[in-house]
DNA sequence: TAGGCCATCTGGTCCT
DNA sequence: AGGACCAGATGGCCTA
């Protein structure tokens, strides 16, 4: 429970319309009343946890499949989906290169022209450091200032 | 200490 | 009627 917030139940416990006596109301006056309130609020607080803890969850998984290259600091959510964006652009781009070109090699020479000749299958090996991490930069175009733009 | 990020509560709205 | 979803408000934690 991290919230210290008065609770404002009491508050709009107060605000439910009070009873005007009749026979309808035999029984339902005032604590009844109030206190089948403080459950239904307290049991939608509970869903609305839940439901968060859902999404949250869901930003756990979409930052474990989402890139992350020099970063020691977890993404925040807004830079998760930012991330997740960039990082779809830049498969779809892929896939539509890799349509164009024909071969394999065509599409490893528009990649990789900046690699040695003889590293070109470390892409899909063992990851390099340092150039495969500038390969993923340019593929993906992440730039955290980015974020500033995007809205 | 200010600012960013987050969890939680809450009331409103929409849907089943 | 009750649940799901949403946005605003609030307060705690962390970092520069």
């Amino acid at each position: 429970m991290k919230s210290c917030k008065p609770n404002s139940l009491d508050s709009s416990l107060e605000s439910e319309p009070q009873c005007k006596g009749g026979i309808e109301c035999v029984g339902k006056c005032g604590s009844e009343r109030m206190e089948n309130a403080a459950r239904r609020r307290l049991a939608a607080n509970a869903r609305e946890r839940r439901r968060m803890q859902g999404l949250n969850t869901a930003f756990d998984r979409l930052r474990k499949v989402v890139p992350q290259w020099g970063q020691d600091k977890k993404l925040s959510k807004y830079e998760t989906l930012q991330m997740a964006l960039s990082y779809i652009m830049a498969l779809t781009r892929i896939l539509a290169e890799a349509e164009r070109y024909s071969t394999e090699r065509d599409w490893i020479n528009l990649h990789c022209e900046h690699f040695p000749q003889d590293s070109y299958h470390a892409l899909v090996g063992p990851k390099l450091p340092g150039e495969s991490e500038h390969y993923a930069q340019r593929l993906f175009g992440y730039q955290p200032e980015h974020f500033q733009m995007a809205t």
